[in-house]
DNA sequence: TTGATTGATAGATATTTTCGATTAACATGT
DNA sequence: ACATGTTAATCGAAAATATCTATCAATCAA
């Protein structure tokens, strides 16, 4: 029965039953078979069907979120007896936004000089990707913003706040400068991801409010694109300062604080709110809490 | 997988890989091919055997806990998806002390007359019982003594507090009294509880306190044996009020107010605490929290 | 109308599950 | 030490279930 759950869950990422059963590694009529199954067993149909999927029932959607919980629960079971045999030890799915790409490395390092047995998988998603991922048990946890929707279905460590600056090389556009403000960034043409990131939109929100009809010359959803073009010395970006950082500067490449940007965007781990968690997830919760101490200002 | 986790709890529950077969409707191989099936596709031994069961390994131990909860869940998926597709209905397992049994009507009436189609069993047990079968998954909810143990694993709504009257006929012994102290109820012959009910161990501390030996004339696991023993006239008994109020006084029987006893000891529903709850379960406590208002002093 | 896509269905084949019978390992009492 | 009873593992056959391939029916798009 738990093998049946696995196919809904499938199901639900695929919308496709043909794409869910190759997902779960079985044939189409035997995920269809698998479907029919529950549905006989509670008598309700579950999923509506024309000559193709046509999303869940009522009773569907209620199977699927219990379907969610029993088969997470199923795989922390798993995870925490193998804990047990051989210590921590396994993969860690991260699904992580741009900016925070560079973070990563702060959490998995202490992490895995912990626990060397852990290896990592990490995904490039927008904030609302990494939440679907985290909802769909794809990904065992999140880097993403803190700030909105992520209502109580998640638990969150809040990791550090990003305040923005202009990355220029040092003879670009107003690359002399001290400090500028959202009006002279409005003014340069500029590197930025793509705007379906959330960072993107704060960017944009910041500059909209100058007035000025900001040039983005060069849209990316990777940060090594952008910073790969800021770094011939002809284009300029926006970034969280810690990104810029991280990044390493250069003499040539300089980070320039962004004046009157208060407003804060917090950014942090996000993971599955059950209780209790799987091992591995756990302990990226508690080096996550670690780590935020070492980051707070 | 789902069954085999059951043939595991089962197993905790009888102690006994026969017992806990029949329990499961399955025959003494299936049940150990069951257990070994999850031994192996963990690669670990759960259950320590000699030529007869030893309990659990402490790896056992752990799924034996995850098993309790994915078993809970996958039952709580099933009723409501019925709820859904039939209304409440079905059959809720309820586990009550033996003071709390004149008590579980205010609940049930009430709560039929909201979901006609629920019905109910009632077991008597002792308060340890109650928890014990909460956990695995026996009964759905228990009615018993808030105050001791129930850490963090159930959710309790509390009903109303105990405070004891002597029960005796108007002519037995003190039957003409307004009132009685502990030191007069230990002189008089009593029918109570069995030692291993929480009741009567609460009753010994205070006949205890008196310095005076008490004599228990009679002892027994049911209410009703120590109620119509009263009704002769010619025995005495210790009862929380609100029980010798639901046993209908008449002009022979009087339920005499015991003074000096102040601390209280309060009863409530206790259901396990997963959220989000069974659909029968949760209504019931919703029914718990209107009949506590009603029972508020 | 034709062609492509999608999911259900049918029939054959594998796999798994279950059971009854038996056995091996221990206890327990004599 | 020995017989006896209890308990759980093991074995082989039968039954039930799952899965696959091939095909079909419905729908949609041109």
């Amino acid at each position: 029965m738990l093998e049946k759950l696995e196919f809904l869950l499938a199901l639900a990422r695929e919308k496709h039953f043909g794409r869910a059963a190759e997902a779960c590694g079985v044939t189409q009529p035997t995920l269809s078979a698998g479907v029919k199954q529950i549905e006989d067993a509670f008598g309700v149909l579950l999923v509506n069907r024309g000559s193709r999927f046509r999303g869940f029932t009522a009773e569907g959607e209620r199977v699927l979120e219990w379907a969610r919980r029993i088969v997470g629960d199923a795989r922390a079971m798993r995870e925490e007896v193998l804990a047990l045999k051989h210590g921590l030890a396994g993969r860690l799915r991260l699904a992580a936004v741009p900016t925070a790409l560079p973070m990563v490395e702060t959490l998995t390092t202490p992490f895995r000089a912990r626990h060397p047995n852990v290896q990592f998988t990490v995904l490039t998603r927008t904030s609302t990707e990494v939440l679907h991922l985290l909802d769909n048990l794809e990904v065992d946890a999140g880097l993403t913003y803190l700030n909105n929707d992520l209502s109580g279905r998640v638990s969150a460590v809040p990791l550090y706040r990003e305040s923005y600056r202009l990355l220029v090389a040092a003879d670009g556009p107003l690359g002399h400068r001290d400090q500028v403000t959202w009006f002279d960034v409005a003014q340069v043409p500029l590197c930025l991801l793509t705007p379906d990131m959330q960072n993107r939109r704060i960017i944009d929100q910041y500059l909209r409010e100058t007035g000025v009809e900001p040039t983005i010359t060069l849209e990316s959803d990777s940060m090594i694109v952008l910073y790969s073009h800021v770094r011939t010395g002809r284009w300029a970006s926006v970034m969280p300062s810690r990104v810029a950082a991280m990044l390493g500067l250069t003499d040539v490449l300089r980070a320039i604080p962004i004046v009157g940007a208060d407003t804060s965007y917090t950014i942090g781990l996000v993971a599955p709110a059950r209780e209790p968690m799987m091992p591995l997830t756990a302990a990226l919760v508690a080096e996550a809490r670690r780590v935020a101490v070492l980051l707070a200002d």
